[in-house]
RNA sequence: GGGCGGUUAGCUCAGCUGGGAGAGCACCUGCCUUACAAGCAGGGGGUCGCGUGUUCGAGCCACGCACCGCCCACCA
């Protein structure tokens, strides 16, 4: 037998993946009798290409999962992708601009149509890239969020919510991205840095020539303003309180009310209210039932009620506002001021909180259980740290927004009659629900993307079926994701999860290390700092940059190193030549078996089995960085430097049973070893496990 | 504003319930020793971010500060 004395990731890896494939080593049955073990893939959208917390994510659930079923378990990754709304209807857009023409021009169903075409020929991309790494998804049992059983899924878990009375509709302020055109739910503003400046404006008291000065950092709104507060007990301005003033330059007259919600100690102590267009304004609008003017449109642009300023974007007339203030001396003054302005996460334009008519999810109640099973401790989050973002978000837990004005997505399984009736139906119905009606209109919005992956852990198994992989694989056992998305995602599943398919979909959720670009950056295309991690597989091979990955994300951030994905390729490569030794010695013999006659082989069969006790007991604390250390530390001084060195005295001496000994421990600690490195290094474990003498299955189906 | 994590050798990081400062890379010296030069043997290199405190003893515990990264947050 010759083996190339280095270790050519390039030429093993996809002969290996497809010994896998062919031999269905990633699929699961549901009536194995074996005890499952579960990790649902967090699905990746499909516009996506594989980055490094992919990467990162997946090794540490492979290597979870390649673990779990060597220790005798059924094991399954799901597999799936999801639609991603906002993000893949963008993508689409884009290249219609490209060609100079928007959705509109296309129409809802041609642009629909659209965006599958785009599905069918690039959503599988990233499984593919998923590929790469060895990642034993369950492929066979695909799933993607708009599916057609999906989408019975969604609609049955929203009709549910409408009967059960969480789902409702609502005109209220919400977060709207012009650019997107469409409302977002709290969690998808990103707050950034804005340096702006805080306005001081001259409000005239109507019957006085007392001026009222408010601070302002949005004049544009000014034409929106139906009030005036003060802190009720501001001396002050006590004696203002029910008295009027005149909007500047639309001189409309509006009452100063008193409020608890007013700073005494910010500004002058004086907020302009106008509750079309903040959030907090609007509040104290519906306390003291204010009028709700909008100046700003869905189109970000100043519309007629804004008059002269009409068809201005809301910036520029922010300045042209300004100017007139001035002009008619009602600028006090302005100074600069600096604080977080809320984004859209996925277009990155400025948030326009804006009244609209959608429909939202009352979160309390679903909370409820989904923080007492964190605080009993039925689901754990590693680090336990995480914990803490957790309950912040989910013990104030607010409505969920969770119509888009989207096209692409899970439109609402809503229609409405001429009268305004609402009906509410999993498939389309025949008749009005309250005046019987056929004249039907469905709802053009679509739900909020996070909606139908919150169903993902059991949707994916064919719920509301009650189908045998439900039975089997539901709950899962171990979610592991991003920190970025505890509430986004991981807090949605689980309040889903309960109130759907009755249990907690996981027991344990791992928050896995953020990496960053060497320089300690956000690792980001954007920014330019992100590294690809298909590069790195190509350049070191997928068991070098598995190990590199595990080894170097322990903490809650870490910057990259591709000196740990270079250990790996060397580890890799040491695997491979002391295997090449071992089988040079060991040539066509039987089933290995230890000895031991000899203290030395007595020694490294002791280290053995320590370092592989070692090793399994960091891996069940997912002490991935931990694990990896011990394996490298086992294989390259334990076994390499001393064993090694140490069994060539015998090996080449005159003893035929010591030569006999020597090499049956090594052969026997050898394939210990491999199958103990399979996990984190797949692809030459396999590769050189092949090599070993005997008839064997393949390492990633054997016991370990 | 609140929370989480980090700050240890030139670089990336380990250091568990307080008592030896460590690994890999890089660097220096000597070896192409017949598994591997992606190797072997050996070596230099750190007031453990700053300050105070607890202790016989602090990288480790407490409090404060600084800087970096991230999450959450309705003060114009």
């Amino acid at each position: 037998m010759t083996i190339d004395p280095r270790y050519e990731p390039a030429s093993v890896e996809p002969r290996q993946f497809q010994r896998w494939i062919d031999a269905d080593a990633f699929s699961a049955d549901p009536n194995s009798g074996k005890p499952p073990f579960v990790i649902p893939l967090p699905p990746p959208n499909i516009t996506g290409e594989l980055h490094m917390g992919h990467a990162l994510n997946g090794t540490v659930q492979d290597t979870l999962i390649r673990l779990r079923g060597m220790q005798g378990h059924e094991t399954l990754w799901i597999c799936g992708t999801d639609h991603a709304g906002i993000a893949t209807q963008n993508v689409i857009e884009k290249q219609l601009r490209a060609q100079g023409l928007t959705r509109h021009d296309l129409g809802r169903e041609a642009f629909v149509e659209k965006v599958w075409e785009w599905r069918r020929q690039y959503g599988a991309t990233i499984i593919q890239q998923f590929k790469r790494l060895g990642s034993s998804l369950d492929y066979g049992n695909e799933r993607f969020t708009m599916d057609p059983e999906y989408v019975a899924a969604v609609a049955e878990v929203f009709v549910s919510l409408y009967e059960k009375g969480y789902m409702y509709r609502d005109n209220r302020i919400v977060n709207w991205c012009p650019s997107c055109s469409s409302a977002i739910s709290d969690l998808e503003v990103r707050y950034e840095h804005a340096a702006d400046a805080l306005y001081h404006v001259r409000y005239p008291i109507k019957d006085s020539t007392e001026l009222l000065t408010v601070a302002t950092v949005r004049p544009e709104t000014i034409l929106a303003d139906t009030a005036v507060a003060v802190h009720p007990a501001d001396d002050r301005y006590r004696h203002l309180v029910g008295r009027t003033v005149i909007v500047p330059i639309v001189d409309r007259e509006v009452p100063i009310i008193a409020d608890e919600y007013v700073r005494t100690d910010f500004g002058t102590g004086v907020l302009k209210i106008t509750p079309g267009h903040d959030p907090n304004d609007f509040e104290i609008g519906r306390r003291h039932e204010l009028e709700e003017l909008t100046v700003i449109g869905f189109d970000g642009r100043m519309n007629d009620q804004a008059g002269e300023f009409a068809g201005l974007p809301a910036a520029a007339a922010r300045q042209q506002v300004v100017d007139r203030l001035f002009s008619l001396g009602l600028l006090k003054g302005e100074d600069p001021y600096e604080h977080e302005v809320g984004h859209c996460d996925r277009s990155g334009d400025r948030i326009e909180p804006l009244i609209s008519l959608q429909w939202f999810c009352d979160m309390q109640e679903l909370a409820k259980p989904a923080i007492e099973a964190v605080e009993s401790g039925r689901v754990t989050f590693h680090p336990r740290s995480q914990e803490n973002t957790f309950f912040h978000w989910m013990r104030q837990i607010r409505p969920w927004c969770v119509s888009r004005q989207l096209w692409w997505g899970h439109q609402l399984p809503v229609w409405y009659c001429a009268d305004g009736h609402v009906t509410v139906e999993r498939s389309q119905p025949a008749a009005c629900a309250e005046c019987g009606t056929a004249q039907l209109e469905r709802d053009p919005d679509v739900l909020d993307t996070w909606f139908s992956s919150g169903l993902w852990p059991f949707a994916t198994l064919g719920w509301p079926e009650q189908t045998e992989r439900l039975a089997a694989f539901y709950p899962a056992n171990v979610l592991s994701t991003d920190r970025g998305i505890i509430n986004l995602w991981v807090a949605r599943m689980m309040m889903l999860g309960q109130e759907f398919a009755g249990q907690m979909p996981f027991s344990d959720v791992l928050i896995h290390a953020t990496v960053q670009a060497p320089d300690g950056r956000r690792m980001s295309k954007s920014l330019g700092t992100g590294i690809n991690p298909l590069d790195l597989v190509d350049r070191h091979g997928a068991d070098a940059t598995r190990y590199g990955l595990l080894k170097m994300a322990s903490t809650q951030d870490v910057r990259f190193s591709e000196g740990s994905i270079d250990e790996g390729a060397r580890l890799a490569n040491k695997l491979w030549n002391a295997s090449r030794f071992v089988l040079m010695q060991a040539g066509e013999a039987a089933a290995p078996a230890p000895s031991t006659a000899d203290p030395v082989d007595r020694w490294i069969l002791s280290r053995l089995s320590g370092a592989s006790a070692d090793v399994l007991r960091l891996l069940d604390a997912y002490d991935f960085s931990g694990a990896v250390k011990e394996l490298y530390s086992f294989v390259w001084n334990d076994f390499c430097d001393w064993y090694v060195e140490a069994a060539k005295a015998r090996l080449y001496g005159e003893d035929a049973d010591a030569r006999q000994a020597v090499s049956q421990t090594l052969l026997w600690v050898l394939e210990r070893m491999l199958a103990l490195m399979h996990p984190v290094m797949p692809f030459v474990t396999e590769e050189l496990w092949s090599h070993l003498p005997g008839d064997r299955e393949l390492l990633v189906l054997s016991p370990m």
